[in-house]
DNA sequence: CTAACCTGGGAAAGAGTTTTCCCACAAGTC
DNA sequence: GACTTGTGGGAAAACTCTTTCCCAGGTTAG
C-alpha cells in the first residue's frame, strides 16, 4: 500500500525475463533482444502501467530530462514571450522545463543554478541582460563553468559574453536603425527613456542610438536623458519626471515597449498628444502591447523564435565545438506613435 | 576527473565522521550529533563545496521538491499572471518549478501529469478551463488521484470539480455583476463574444451575464452570440463576423480581456468608434492590457494571489481533511470603453 | 556495585535504474 | 570432434542518499 510503484524488476518477473533484459528493452539498448521476449516485456509494462521512476534514471545516468529556463520575471511579457519558445523546444524533445525567476537578483540566481546542478540539468536556458557588476558577472561565469564541469549545457539570451552559446538581440544595429528612421522623419531633438544603466541590452540601445545621433551630428542633451527600471511603471515615472523638468524634445525614445507604454500613459495624463505633440517610439514589439493606440512604433525581435533558438542550441548534443553566437536583427516597424514634427 | 562532485561520504571522511553522522548534520535528523562534530561536518561541506545530489535524496525519500505548474500557454498574460504567483511562492519555499504548457491538448497534459508523476513532484498546481468533454475529465480525474495516491497534492485554479483544492473566480457572479453596471448605464441590446463552449470559464461567464440579462427581462438574441478562442485573434475575426452579419446591439460583452483586445482592433478597423457607437467590456483586468485606449470596462481578478494561494494549499502539509475551495469575487471597473448608449 | 537507561555514532539495508561483465549455448570452421 | 565465434540473457556493481538497527560507553537509580 505505502508504494503504489511498478518497478521494472516487477514488470521482468510479469515478463518472466531478467531485471537487465526488461531495462534493455524499455530504452533500446545496443543489445538486442529477441523479438518475442520484447513483446513480452513491452506488454508487460502496458498491462502493469510501468513508469519509469526519474530520480533513479537521474541517479544512474547521472542526467536528468530537466531543463532550466532562468528568466526576470514571468509575467513580464518580454520573458513570457521567450519562454513560450522555451517551452516549446523543450516540450517537443520531451524534456521538462524548469522555471526560474530570478527579479534581477543576482542572489535569487545563484541559488537557482545551484539547484539545477543539484538536480543534474540536462541544459540551463539564461534570458535577460547581464549585470555589468564585475562581481556578480565573474561570479556568474564560475557558476556556469561548474555547470558545464558536470556535462551540462548553457546557452543564453542577450547575454553576450558568457562562456555559452548565445542568442544575440543587435540592439545596437536595431536603435541606430531606429534613430535614422525617426532623423528622416525630421526629428532633431530627442528625449531617451533608458534602461537601468548596468544592464547590457538597456546600454546597448542607448548607444546604438545615440551614435546614430552623433552620425547625424545630432547632439543628445544630457538633461532629456532618464533613466527607468524596465517596467511600465517605472516608464511612467520617469516621463512624469522628464516632463516636470520640461523638455523641448519633439521625440522620446523608450528602450523598450514595456516602458513605452508606461510614458505614453504619463504623457495621456499631462494632456500630451502622441504624436501630434510628441512622437514615441519603443523597442521589442511585444505582442501583447500590438493593440496600444496610437499604435506604437518600435523594432521587432522575434521573442519566441529567439527562445526556441536558444533552447535548440543548448540541446543540439552533436555541436562540441567553440562557443557559437546568433546574431537577430530587429526591424524597424513605424506605426502611429510616430510622426514629423509641428513646426 | 569524469565525476566532478563531492559526495556526502567525502565530506564524512574528510571531517572524520561516519557517512550517517554527516546526514544528520546535514539535514538536521530527530538524533542529536554533538556540537563538535556538527561544526566538522558543516565545515568541510563548506569546504568541499558539497551540494546534495538531489535525484539521490529523491530516490530515498520517494518525494522530490519540484511543483508542476501546469498552464495552456505561458506567454497569454492571464497565465504568467497567475504563473507569477506560484513561483513566487515555491521559490519563497524553496522549491522548484517545473513549468507545462499544455495548449489546451489534454493529450500534453496527460503526457506532462505522468512525467510529474514519474519524477514524483511534491505538487501540482493545474491552472484553466476544465473541459466540459467528459471522457478527458474523468481521465483527468483519474490521473489526479493517481497522483495523490503517490502522496502528491494537487490545487487548482479555475478549475472547480476536481478532487483538490481549488481557487475558483466567481465568474457567474462577476458576469451579472457587470451586466448589471451595463444595464444600469442604459444598455438594452448586448452582443456577446462568448469563448469556447466546452470550457467552464467560458460558460460560466456567458451564464451569468446572461441570468442578469434574464433578471432585468431583456432577451439576448442568438445571433448576437459568437464564439472566440480566448485568443486576441480569435477575438478580432469573432468580432469582424459579428459586425459583417450585422448587429443592433450597443454593448458587447467580450468574455476575457484578450479577445476584447481583438475586439476593438476589428472595431477600429470597420471605423466603428467605442464607446461612442459601441460599449466595450471584458473581464479579468490583465495587468498588461491596462493601457488600451479606451481603457476597458473590466472585471478585475487577482490573478497573481490566486497562483500564490493555490500554490500555498497545494503545498499546506498540515491539511489533510476535505478538498478546500477558496472563491475569488471579481471587482467591476467601469472604465472608458463603456458609456450610456447613443439614443 | 550492578542493572537499567541514555546517548552518540557506525554499519548496512534499501530506494529503482543503468550498465558492465561474464556465462551458456548455438552455429559455423577446420 | 574440438575450437572459435557470435548472440541472448543474467548477476551484480554503481549511482548517492536516507534511515533503521544496533553497539559501546557513560550516567543514573536502587
Amino acid at each position: 500500500m505505502s508504494s503504489s510503484y511498478v518497478t521494472l524488476e516487477q514488470v521482468a518477473q510479469h515478463a518472466g525475463v531478467s531485471l537487465a533484459t526488461a531495462s534493455r528493452v524499455i530504452n533500446g539498448s545496443t543489445r538486442q533482444v529477441s523479438e518475442r521476449l520484447r513483446e513480452k516485456v513491452n506488454a508487460s509494462a502496458e498491462e502493469l502501467g510501468y513508469l519509469a521512476n526519474a530520480s533513479a534514471q537521474t541517479l544512474a545516468r547521472n542526467s536528468s530530462s530537466l531543463v532550466g529556463l532562468l528568466v526576470h520575471d514571468i509575467a513580464d511579457p518580454y520573458f513570457s514571450s521567450i519562454a513560450r519558445g522555451v517551452t516549446r523546444h523543450t516540450e517537443e524533445q520531451g524534456l521538462v522545463t524548469v522555471l526560474g525567476t530570478t527579479h534581477r537578483s543576482t542572489q535569487k540566481e545563484s541559488t537557482l543554478l545551484a539547484t539545477l546542478r543539484a538536480h543534474r540539468a540536462k541544459a540551463i536556458v539564461l534570458v535577460g541582460s547581464r549585470s555589468t557588476d564585475e562581481e556578480s558577472n565573474t561570479r556568474l561565469i564560475r557558476e556556469i563553468e561548474a555547470f558545464q564541469q558536470q556535462g551540462g549545457r548553457v546557452a543564453c539570451v542577450s547575454q553576450p559574453g558568457l562562456p555559452a552559446d548565445t542568442v544575440n538581440p543587435d540592439n545596437h544595429t536595431g536603435a541606430a536603425e531606429l534613430a535614422r528612421h525617426l532623423i528622416a522623419l525630421g526629428h532633431r531633438r530627442f528625449a531617451i527613456l533608458a534602461g537601468p544603466t548596468n544592464l547590457s541590452t538597456a546600454r546597448e540601445r542607448l548607444d546604438g542610438f545615440h551614435s546614430a545621433l552623433s552620425a547625424a551630428g545630432i547632439e543628445l542633451e544630457h538633461h532629456n536623458i532618464v533613466h527607468g527600471d524596465f517596467t511600465r511603471d517605472g516608464g511612467f515615472e520617469s516621463t512624469r519626471r522628464l516632463m516636470r523638468l520640461g523638455t523641448d524634445a519633439t521625440c522620446l525614445f523608450a528602450v523598450n515597449d514595456v516602458m513605452a507604454t508606461g510614458a505614453m500613459a504619463a504623457l495621456r495624463d499631462s494632456g500630451i498628444r502622441v504624436p501630434q505633440e510628441l512622437s514615441v517610439a519603443g523597442f521589442d514589439d511585444i505582442p501583447t502591447l500590438r493593440d496600444l493606440t496610437p499604435a506604437l512604433t518600435t523594432v521587432r525581435l522575434p521573442l519566441e523564435q529567439m527562445g526556441e533558438r536558444a533552447a535548440q542550441m543548448a540541446l543540439e548534443t552533436d555541436h562540441e565545438g567553440q562557443d557559437r553566437t546568433v546574431n537577430v536583427q530587429g526591424e524597424v516597424l513605424m506605426r502611429e506613435s510616430t510622426q514629423r514634427p509641428a513646426l
